[in-house]
DNA sequence: ATAGTAATTTAGGCTTACCTAATTTTATTT
DNA sequence: AAATAAAATTAGGTAAGCCTAAATTACTAT
């Protein structure tokens, strides 16, 4: 039914208009796929002819209805995988992506109904990244970027904006973990770096640049 | 490296010559893979210049230690799973096989090494069929079908050898599964049907059709 | 407003894995 | 051994998903 290249074109238009709020162009598209700009052109039409995107041509691409369900699928399955090869085979955050890139494709509803079961239907992933429900409905989350918060703040680490490898290392080389409390002590207003208190122990130094991709939320 | 029809091809070479015992005819490829005979000449010609097998015009292919030790790997990881999603997903063995398929094809050494090390390292899938190790290695095992065994024997039915659905069905409906105690009552020697007694307790007639396919083992 | 640059599309091609129809080779039967 | 049937191969073609190079369209800056 949908083939594999299009569960990636379709991943890849949901995240870019995730991030960008806009219509998704060709060249954001060819970037994000490692995929020439003219081959996006060509497939992109492809997948127009079955309704699963609108294109404009020349402008760019949005999802109709029936693409953002597929995409959501395809998302809901990847998150499903993450959290399966982090708390069942002992991977860590920063090595389930590429393997749970391969198994978001394979296709069984019964399958992924199971696993959702043998997780004990998590909301979140490993990243603390919402996991859409079969209906491609998420769950409300009221976090916020650390760096929205004001010195006094309190609140709990529940995901991250960012999911490098490089970042998910340092966070884990700092000893910061999703769950983790987190109370800002002092923000240097010269360079927006944050003092702070991890579980009520360790005292920590954090960059702007870190801030901006740590989540939280009230306890 | 080895492309999905690579492995496909490799693997149904693999099952269609431990079947046969002979060289693989194209037919028998065409037959097993659902693809023109004029395809299978093709494609076997390209893998017989990879060195995975080796190609007899006319005659038939037979497996490179090469492309041996790939197809065991693919039936390793699709036995590995199977074990996962009878006994972790709670999946019946007969609805497994389509799933694995699919599985079998993703590609991570650290994968199946983590999800055999979750699994308690099997040495068989839910069908009894042995796992080869990752160096392509099997376990010794001296299994028999029942229909080889005299009045008088009592042993462990410990594999099937046919695994349709309609005949996994059978044995499911008919209360028998892998474990179970199987002493031989009496040989009917007009068709060779055999009247059994299971865990010491129900006492069933078996056809010939259904003990050639059951393999049992001493306790 | 127009030149220059960047983004997009068109045109023409390639590879993989398939197909059918025709031909050739091998096996079977008389 | 010749005739027939069955199996395998060759020849020519297709669809999917990619490519490069050239042409067009859209954006930016003076």
């Amino acid at each position: 039914m949908t083939s594999l290249a299009e569960e990636n074109y379709l991943k890849a238009i949901y995240k870019l208009h995730e991030k960008s709020g806009t219509i998704v162009s060709t060249s954001a598209l060819a970037d994000s796929l490692s995929v020439s700009a003219a081959s996006i052109t060509d497939f992109v039409k492809k997948i127009a002819l079955k309704k699963l995107i609108t294109y404009e041509k020349s402008k760019g691409v949005k999802l109709t209805e029936k693409g953002r369900q597929i995409a959501l699928n395809i998302i809901r399955k990847h998150r499903l995988w993450e959290v399966w090869l982090v708390t069942k085979l002992e991977f860590k955050w920063d090595e389930v992506h590429e393997i749970a890139e391969q198994l978001e494709h394979v296709v069984s509803d019964e399958l992924i109904e199971q696993l959702d079961k043998h997780l004990g239907y998590p909301k979140a992933d490993p990243h603390g990244d919402l996991i859409p429900d079969a209906n491609g409905q998420f769950a409300k989350s009221n976090s916020k970027p650390l760096l929205n918060c004001n010195a006094g703040y309190k609140g709990k680490l529940i995901g991250v904006a960012e999911h490098s490898n490089s970042f998910l290392q340092y966070l884990t080389k700092s000893n910061l973990k999703l769950g983790d409390e987190i109370a800002v002590v002092a923000i240097e207003d010269y360079d927006k770096s944050f003092e702070v208190k991890i579980n009520n122990k360790d005292r920590k130094l954090l960059s702007k640049e870190v801030v901006k991709n740590l989540l939280v939320a009230e306890i």
